[in-house]
DNA sequence: GATGAATGAGAGTTCATTCAT
DNA sequence: CATGAATGAACTCTCATTCAT
């Protein structure tokens, strides 16, 4: 790889993450490139050889965020060991909501901008599969799901739906008391879609 | 009530449902206020008369769609009559399902903006006591529940996140075969947070 | 007709005479928005209220500089009185190259910018029908022409093209000398299209 | 010739054509260096090594575009052998407006930027003197003519004027319909600077 | 010679807000 | 109360030009 593409490269990253402090504390409609530019120490025209415009960085960086956020939670489930399907799904779910937790942007970030459809073109452009990751795990010991598609929806869906106020604002209760209560809320739906063996 | 008072209240009326129209229809960041005054046919100094600015509109905007939804979702359960709080809680997330079905317009726009700190406040500026409704119907027949604030939060994020795209996309699926397995899911999440009596 | 009206008609006027100022000085594509605002003493803002960008200003003017030149000259022509179309269309173009000489940035302009298309999209907007005048002055006397339209299309073409650089620049000459030489060309053309009665 | 400098010419011919190409389709206002660069498969930077900028280059595309037209209208002339000096000079203005006909591109872009002066210097950076040879043309026969150059002022003016619209747009007529008319305007043109001899 | 990343001035345009009528 | 002309800051995006490689 030459210098010059090596420096792009870093330049590209440098604008992502001023780009995300600048939407996270700020909101992105209060955003604008020139605020970007300056505070990533390039100039207005520049911003132009690395993104289309706003909506483009945006979109990038949505991947980017969710990608990191996912590698991390498999990565813990790997570590973690346990084999029963039910078990790797929480401690999944409680690695993300403990990095949303780590930081509260993130979520506030990802959440007002992820939609089914963009995590699923997320999920495409990634290097590695997640979501046939996670279906791996949930194949676990044999295990076997009814509508297993619909169920991680509505996990998915339930999760972060449910986390953002609780992380946010601890509203209606902390994440450390809603916790216990949204994981037995995980394995009730998960018990529901449960085919039993015999 | 003076005829004039009357004259202000339908035209900030008539100002909310353009605002609506527009905001539905081009998002509310392409939404100008030219555009909502001109659309409802007065000038645009007048708007200055019964709105602060734009996301002041869009506020009392969410809290009157809200108000609605559920009005009416809480009367379709009284007509049904029946007296098992599940089957009531069911009715009535089907009934607002039903409406958002009718008029997907109003999910993106509820969903957009709807958190649980404006929906509280929203239920708090209305002169009805939604709420209070919810738990009276979750004691029926002398029901408790553990954490009945945490079950009902759950129920909510659960069912606002997992209808957007269902409804607007049909992705994962569509409404009809979504639903029963949202409700199983309810269901279950009830179910774990039931006491037993006993 | 209300103050604001008048107001704002003769706001338009001053904005058509800057711009006319600047596109004749610096040229049309070195003329800036920004600079026909700050010339008539306006916000830039304030310019859309009354065109909706440069070109449309541009086409309003070379429509209301062309319909002032004809106006001007088939006055001049019915002033003089003379019966022979010959004489009346020499008379007409006299007059136009005497105002061309008067103001030559007028020439330069509506030369620049004045095609077929565009000065009769000019006539078509006027209130007064200039060419249905010209054909008038042709028939005077009984005379007829053979491809009258085709005649005054050659004459317009002609006399608008040679007197550019002749005005502007007197190259080859300068006007007064041309002058004898071009009338007596837009005679022999009128000469090879006359019709003689027998 | 070196190698290098080979090298070089053909770079500049590619930047002119491709200049051409992008000026006659989108107009040379909107066509920015980065376009021909790009268009012509260079680096934006090695522009300037070639041309100071775009309307140096416009200049240069001009004169190259009037000199071939010229070259090949004469040389026309010249193949039919005619010693009439007005059919000789409705030749070459048949043959002009010929290739006028094949390539409109070519009218629009010479017709917009050639002035009188613009023609002069063309000629003078040419190697072949081309008035010289009209000169000669005229002389054919012995023939004479008052105020020589005024008369091809006027008919360079005249033909290059009537033939923009005609070409383009077929308006007032199209131009196989317009010819005769046009030729006998030139010839009453001529026939009016004639010096009959006695 | 050739490159193309970087620059930054400046173009066009929009719009919330004000205020004289 | 209502108006809408006027404002001017702020925005997005373009592009000629430079210069280190």
């Amino acid at each position: 790889m030459g210098k010059v593409t090596e420096n792009k490269q870093q330049k590209e990253r440098s604008l992502l993450n001023t780009a995300f402090q600048l939407f996270t504390s700020k909101g992105i409609a209060k955003t604008s490139i020139s605020d970007i530019a300056q505070q990533a120490g390039i100039a207005k025209g520049t911003f132009y050889l690395y993104f289309r415009d706003k909506y483009d960085l945006q979109e990038r960086l949505i991947v980017h965020k969710a990608e990191v956020l996912f590698r991390h939670a498999i990565a813990a489930v790997q570590n973690q060991g346990s084999m029963d399907p039910e078990e790797q799904i929480i401690a999944l779910l409680d690695d993300i909501l403990t990095e949303m937790q780590r930081d509260p942007r993130l979520l506030r970030f990802i959440n007002k901008n992820l939609s089914w459809a963009v995590f699923r073109r997320a999920m495409d452009k990634s290097n590695v599969d997640y979501l046939c990751e996670v279906k791996r795990i949930l194949s676990s010991g044999g295990q076997q799901w009814q509508e297993q598609e619909l169920m991680l929806y509505t996990i998915i869906e339930l999760v972060g739906a449910a986390s953002y106020s609780v992380v946010l604002d601890q509203d209606p209760v902390d994440l450390e008391r809603y916790k216990p209560w949204l994981f037995r809320s995980v394995r009730a739906i998960m018990e529901a879609h449960r085919i039993r063996e015999g």
